[in-house]
RNA sequence: GGGGGCGUAGCUCAGUUGGUUAGAGCGCCGGCCUGUCACGCCGGAGGUCGCGGGUUCGAGUCCCGUCGCUCCCGCCA
């Protein structure tokens, strides 16, 4: 707490400012019961509010009344207690609190709220169930672990705006009830009133309305934002999140990327996550993809991938052979020196096939050869040449998958992920930043036949236009621990330009004009060259906070997927709602 | 949309090959307790084993269905 309380009839003084320097003094606390411990004599309870926990003692000839009602105490009552602060005998100081040198012996207290008894603990850190804490939010947030939480969130906000601030940015809001934005998800949609059948958008992100603010001239915007998207979470992702959205006008990739190492490592450094300092390294996404299997990959860890193709050119191992004939790869990693029980490694092969291998090799290395249910298939060259590749000795263990070279990438990429959660292979404490850059503008939609947009059809390319599938995005993501925190682009901000990619993502005029119109009409009227950078607050909160969770630093992260306030359940709408709403059920 | 896991006391969980009256720790209630801080000691209450059906002499346990939660794939950066 950085200031004591305005003293009122409440208090006086934060429960965790009352330390030795104040021994002598009086103080007026108010908090909640945390813990009691009743001996009949002497009382003691523990009092808690959002600075920390002291002790209040009630001693029963000094402070008759006060004793006698702090035998109701119990479990999150509420009170003010006023008393006078008192160091403890060195055998009773409790080293665990930072208030353990003191207590408040206690001359008055009222009881301002009783509690029933808490349905799960509020003093102590175990895991309950996660519908239970959302039924009982309040309750829920009380406990240190929320309330930590949600204080690293705020810092890492605040330093965002004090760093932005210094760099002449001005926080702007944009629209909540809009069109679709060009990001790719489903959107959440909020049917019109005053238009019966037409429906607002909530935005995936800002993005057309900060590049219109760049044509506006306001130079540089940011926007601690809220953004939808209407797919199924994940423990990293949910349908309804906060972003750190910038924009800046007449820059390079350069000026974005040291604008964010300027802003993360401010935030890094005030939380003491001992992240490396900036700036970052930058690798092409050809190269993530290639050495890791992802474009997001995790470097705190080696086991990088190599392709097998070579020696592999004329193999009898038919599932190879056919694998490369069809222009596809093979490749593998070294997991190390690992003994495995055939079980263990049939998890693996399922695991593998879960992220769309056909299957998984294996093959653990020994002195006359592999020890691998496909060795008799691959002649002595053959395996001689992978070991060399993989760089195996005796004894590693070799994981090798072929097919098409994209589902071949993320089976192998997600593996070694895996594998460096089972084997522990990540450094405690070690971290990784970096930025990957250069991606491919477009990817062929095999099923719908045409090309889409990588990041969104307003990111500038670079290359040639002619030949879509030759073309890289002027765009970048920052990648932290192996999970992807932000990603941004140069904006393009040609007119025809933007029409020929309209084109290529199959996007005619009239559509265009539906959709992006007011910012294409924009454009026609001198805008400047613009770029700007998405960063996903919840994501990085989770990081710095080192909760698997993302739900885990949001105070209440269900309740906006449009339902129940507290579990996010969507709640039916009545025929009368509807009605207006010139709507009907199926 | 698909796959895995979970659902037993208020909470966290155990429950053997299907076998007597379903257990533990914490919490809760009552009593005792003047230096505890996960206070201690004594006593007590508390269960539709998510729900429905089936197999069986007998089901918390096996089977089918269903609901809820969760992780993952798809989807989404």
């Amino acid at each position: 707490m950085k200031r004591p309380p305005r003293p009122n009839p409440y208090r006086d003084a934060w429960c965790g400012s009352l330390t030795a320097e104040r021994a002598g003094s009086q103080a007026r606390v108010a908090g909640w019961v945390n813990r009691r411990r009743d001996h009949g004599g002497l009382i003691f309870i523990d009092l808690r509010d959002r600075s920390g926990i002291v002790q209040l003692v009630f001693h029963p000839e000094t402070a008759p009344g006060a004793h006698r009602d702090a035998h109701r105490l119990r479990n999150e009552d509420v009170l003010t207690a006023v008393g006078s602060i008192e160091r403890r005998a060195p055998e009773n100081v409790n080293p665990n609190i930072a208030t353990g040198e003191i207590e408040l012996s206690v001359k008055e207290l009222e009881i301002l709220a009783d509690s029933e008894t808490p349905p799960f603990p509020v003093d102590e850190d175990v895991a309950v169930d996660e519908m239970l804490r959302l039924r009982h939010r309040a309750l829920d947030l009380r406990r240190v672990a929320m309330r930590d939480a949600l204080e690293v969130r705020h810092r890492v906000v605040a330093t965002i705006r004090e760093v932005l601030d210094e760099r002449d940015f001005l926080e702007i809001e944009t629209p909540f009830l809009t069109r679709s934005t060009p990001e790719g998800a489903r959107d959440f949609l909020v049917p019109a009133r005053q238009q019966p059948g037409s429906f607002y958008a909530l935005p995936q992100s800002p993005q057309l309305f900060k590049q219109l603010l760049m044509v506006g001239g306001l130079e540089r915007y940011f926007q601690i934002v809220r953004c939808f998207r209407d797919e199924d979470s994940r423990a990293d992702r949910t349908t309804e999140f906060t972003q750190l959205d910038l924009e800046m006008a007449f820059v390079h990739e350069d000026d974005v990327l040291e604008t964010m190492e300027a802003v993360m490592g401010a935030v890094f450094e005030r939380e003491g996550f001992e992240a490396p300092a900036a700036p970052w390294p930058r690798m092409t996404f050809a190269d993530a993809v290639s050495r890791f299997g992802s474009d997001r990959p995790d470097m705190r860890f080696g086991m990088e991938l190599r392709d097998l193709g070579d020696p592999l050119r004329s193999t009898e191992f038919k599932v190879f052979a056919r694998a490369l004939e069809q222009g596809g790869v093979v490749r593998g990693l070294n997991a190390g020196r690992r003994e495995l029980a055939r079980s263990e490694l049939d998890e693996l092969t399922r695991f593998a096939q879960q992220h769309g291998a056909a299957g998984l090799v294996w093959a653990f290395v020994q002195e006359d050869g592999w020890r691998s249910p496909v060795a008799k298939f691959l002649s002595p060259p053959e395996i001689g040449a992978i070991n060399e590749l993989l760089e195996a000795s005796d004894g590693d263990l070799l994981l090798i998958v072929s097919g098409d070279v994209i589902t071949t990438g993320k089976a192998l990429g997600a593996l070694r992920n895996e594998l460096a959660e089972r084997f522990e292979l990540i450094p405690p404490g070690a971290h990784d930043v970096r930025w990957i850059v250069q991606f491919p503008m477009f990817f062929y939609n095999e099923e719908e036949q045409r090309w889409e947009a990588e990041h969104h059809p307003f990111t500038a390319p670079t290359g040639d236009l002619s030949d879509p599938a030759s073309l890289l995005s002027r765009s970048y993501d920052l990648v932290l621990d192996g999970a992807e925190i932000g990603g941004g682009s140069i904006r393009n901000h040609r007119a025809d330009i933007q029409q020929r990619i309209f084109q290529l993502i199959g996007i005619d005029e009239a559509e265009a004009q539906a959709r992006f119109g007011f910012l294409l009409d924009a454009l026609k009227y001198g805008a400047p060259p613009h770029g700007g950078i998405a960063m996903g607050i919840d994501r990085i909160v989770a990081l710095i906070a080192g909760r698997e969770n993302i739900r885990e630093v949001i105070a209440f992260p269900k309740a906006t997927s449009g339902g129940d306030p507290l579990t996010g359940a969507p709640a039916p709408v009545d025929d009368a709602q509807l009605k207006e709403l010139g709507l009907r059920l199926r």
